[in-house]
DNA sequence: TCTCCACATATTGTACACAATATCGAAAGG
DNA sequence: CCTTTCGATATTGTGTACAATATGTGGAGA
């Protein structure tokens, strides 16, 4: 028994353990950019043998996270802001259309749902704020901390939208299109105004999709990824992430 | 030597060859739907071993076109009508970016391909009517190798815009969405109404490229593909393909 | 001093062997 | 006659060994 059924494309046998384990290095920022992906130490480091680590990477290099060379391994991908731009570019419409069917599918629990990660963001957001104006008050640990949790947010307020589309094939794309960027995106969330205007949207989208609005719903998607593009973008050619 | 740089995904490697091969069975129709990928079977058919087979095995499931469960090995890919909607759902997207993006960077070259290809197309589908109206002077084989060209020439014709738009990341996502649909597509141009609604649509789209207009390239791109998305469902539960 | 070539080393690519697991059929029990 | 359980078979999952290929280093020659 144990239901191995509605596994999904997770496997749970070793080569999914190893492909994660290697995502999470790449989007934790190890490894990157152009760092090579040495098999035998991969193997080692999880104590597995080669073979699983290979299967791995081939399906990591399919998501795009690596590129495989002949004969001389993989290694991170690399990522221009031309590319950057293009990623966002790609995901500005995959999300905006999840957007879209979204507001025709969604049901009760997913817009609670949203709603208290709205509230979530929010919340954080006020937090972080408050220590800002009064320093010392908490570490700095404390403020990565909380970043951290912003960015789970983000990431899970998005994944409720994709995953009320009701298309698997648009989910398991978005989210090969969404990780790439993953490692910057962290420093798109230091800036209250970034914030600010980040959760003014995302009430903007959970609004359209509560009365159905379809149209209003992939409007406000759409653009809500090019501001986040722009503030990637602008952190990029300023601060040099 | 021997330029080895720049492959891109194509690996010259072993493991490359016999994922084609396995996507090629698959798009031909043998296997399945439903039918189940026995890995030293494959690997008797090639002469290789079971481990070059396990690895593009796993590269073809994260493009979609199989799926793998534990221990039990994989299968191809099923779509019922409703997997088709959400497919071409997503293909309408993708390629109505990339007929926006083409508008804005296609070149001398790949306009004059895409007209040669369009001029193609045209001259099979006068050739299959022509047939037609004179039954007898070729055989089926004939009729069928005209069918073939047409779908190929069709292929050319959207490659060549996705190209175009110069995102790779696009092209990728449009490549492993496209293929699913393949083993049904060859359908879709066996009806003349058909063939002069997609000849028509093309000429439509290059000249939206032409002139650079951006909007309208994109507007008739995804309602080509939206056309595409109904003679394939009607076919699906008319005919039963 | 610079260039080119050969060799040593590291790493990937493939084959094969064995263990783990699922599938199918048959026999036993109700 | 139907259901359940056990065992034989087939297939997948992983480890290991070896071959093929790239990379880096040192020396010989101009």
């Amino acid at each position: 028994m144990t239901k191995p059924g509605v596994n999904g494309s997770s496997k749970k046998t070793g080569v999914g353990d190893v492909a994660n384990y290697i995502r999470s290095k790449i989007l934790l920022g190890e490894y990157g950019p152009d760092g090579r992906l040495v098999e035998d130490q991969i193997a080692k480091e999880l104590g597995v043998s080669r073979t699983p680590v290979r299967q791995a990477l081939a399906t990591i290099e399919a998501e795009g996270l690596v590129e495989i060379f002949p004969n001389r391994g993989a290694i991170v991908a690399a990522f221009s802001s031309d590319e950057v731009w293009k990623v966002y570019d790609l995901r500005a419409v995959l999300e905006g259309l999840a957007a879209r069917r979204a507001a025709e599918n969604i049901d009760e629990a997913e817009l609670d749902q949203l709603h208290s990660l709205a509230a979530e963001m929010e919340r954080l957001d006020r937090e972080l704020r408050e220590a800002n104006a009064s320093p010392g008050r908490l570490g700095r640990g404390a403020h990565k901390e909380r970043v951290r949790c912003l960015v789970n947010a983000n990431q899970d307020f998005h994944h409720t939208i994709v995953a009320a589309s009701r298309n698997h094939r648009l989910e398991k794309s978005v989210r090969r299109t969404v990780q790439i960027p993953m490692v910057l995106k962290a420093f798109s969330w230091y800036r209250p105004v970034e914030r600010a205007v980040t959760n003014y949207q995302h009430r903007k989208i959970v609004r359209a999709l509560e009365s159905g609005d379809s149209q209003r719903a992939e409007l406000v998607m759409t653009e809500h990824i090019y501001e986040g593009r722009d503030v990637i973008l602008r952190a990029l050619e300023e601060d040099r992430i």
